[in-house]
DNA sequence: ACAAATCGGTTGTTTTTACAACAAAAAGGA
DNA sequence: TCCTTTTTGTTGTAAAAACAACCGATTTGT
């Protein structure tokens, strides 16, 4: 686990906290390593969780499929971000999406309870990551409504616009590349991926954009 | 402001404190008081926020109009929630939506960097208030996912088949009311109101339900 | 290197949605 | 109460998206 302290380091949950303190901490957070292989299931729609997880190598698809196998995408994990923060509510505990490793992936679980309850042992930096706790969820919530707002957008094109601008706003860089294929950007925004393909075809042809494979530049 | 704090008792932010303890807390937290007319502002897309807006009175449309009109209502606000969460996190203060009154309302603000810092004086019940926060902003999370959930149903059917079941399992009830009208449900599933209203009869003459005015029964 | 699987683009057809216009019913105000 | 405004449902048409089927290119595994 110790290897992947350099990672860990660099999250927005522990920022601050230098090496030897995130090192103690792992213990008394109640951290624990996993590793899955490509396409393996890391949580379950439904399944109760009373972790925070943390990515420290690979991307994670958050998901769903329903009875007739249409798949949505509600969003991507990248390494250094986190999952789980929507059901640290003690009710809320009940996952209403998979997480599924798209590369192989490790992840470090850390007990919500011993997060959010400062340890009696008091180490030093246990309340700085309770601060940044807040500001990872918040920032979550910020994301969500993001999506939201492509999401409401009724056209197919104006869904990617949304997406695109936002993403090369992010990037800030008009040039960047999005962590999706063209089927998962489809389960993204729920759209049809032939019709999606052709609009962004159309867009091209246009002149508002040029792209190859994932990677996109905004004209 | 004291009006109120029986209203602020009840809320899940103050879960837990007694009423001399949050009569203390307002001045602690900066508290202050607005009220609004129906039809006013309460915030503007791309204002800066750095208050935790608790509605007290009244009822709030987060939403946002597009150069064409085209409204997308985000959530609401009932007496007793709140808004601001996603915006707690210094850099990302600009907010992506309108929160109007519906109604007459009134709400409270509190400084947000005085609910996640720990006062100096140390009133009794910060700690909990700071931990109240983490279940309220992590329930706001839950219920964008959910949210989200909705929109990525590709049909209008289907949109209101997932909303309304919702709604009738968060109101433990197969009766239940729904806080919108025609128009801003449309708005909130970012569907065409008379498509969605044409839907909502055929589904009603297909026995699946029954409805009168916003009032829903599903069969 | 070869076969198989995946990925991205294209096209034609069907289904669904958006849009526009209107009428009945209900709500609100003078 | 009566008039005005808002809300909801209805219909027909135009536009857009979903669906299905296919092909070539690329990637992957052996």
């Amino acid at each position: 686990m110790n290897k992947y302290i350099g990672v860990l380091k660099r999250t927005q949950m522990f920022a601050g906290v230098i090496d030897d303190e995130i090192s103690s901490m792992l213990s008394c957070l109640g951290a624990r390593i996993k590793s899955y292989k490509k396409g393996e299931y890391v949580l379950r729609q439904g399944e109760h969780l009373r972790d925070i997880v943390v990515l420290v190598d690979g991307n994670l698809h958050i998901q769903k499929d329903d009875y007739w196998g249409n798949r949505s995408i509600l969003g991507q994990i990248a390494v250094g971000e986190l999952f789980g923060e929507a059901y640290m509510a003690p009710e809320s505990s009940a996952l209403l999406n998979d997480v599924v490793a798209v590369e192989d992936s490790t992840v470090i679980l850390f007990d919500v309870r011993r997060i959010i309850t400062t340890c009696p042992s008091a180490c030093r930096f246990h309340a700085m990551v309770v601060q940044n706790m807040f500001f990872v969820i918040s920032e979550k919530n910020k994301r969500l409504v993001q999506k939201l707002g492509h999401m409401s957008k009724r056209s197919t094109r104006e869904k990617l616009i949304s997406y695109l601008s936002e993403e090369a706003k992010k990037q800030n860089n008009a040039s960047f590349t999005i962590p999706f294929n063209r089927q998962q950007l489809a389960d993204f925004l729920s759209v049809d991926r032939s019709a999606m393909s052709n609009e962004l075809c159309k867009m091209r042809d246009d002149g508002h954009l040029e792209f190859d494979k994932n990677q996109f530049k905004l004209l």
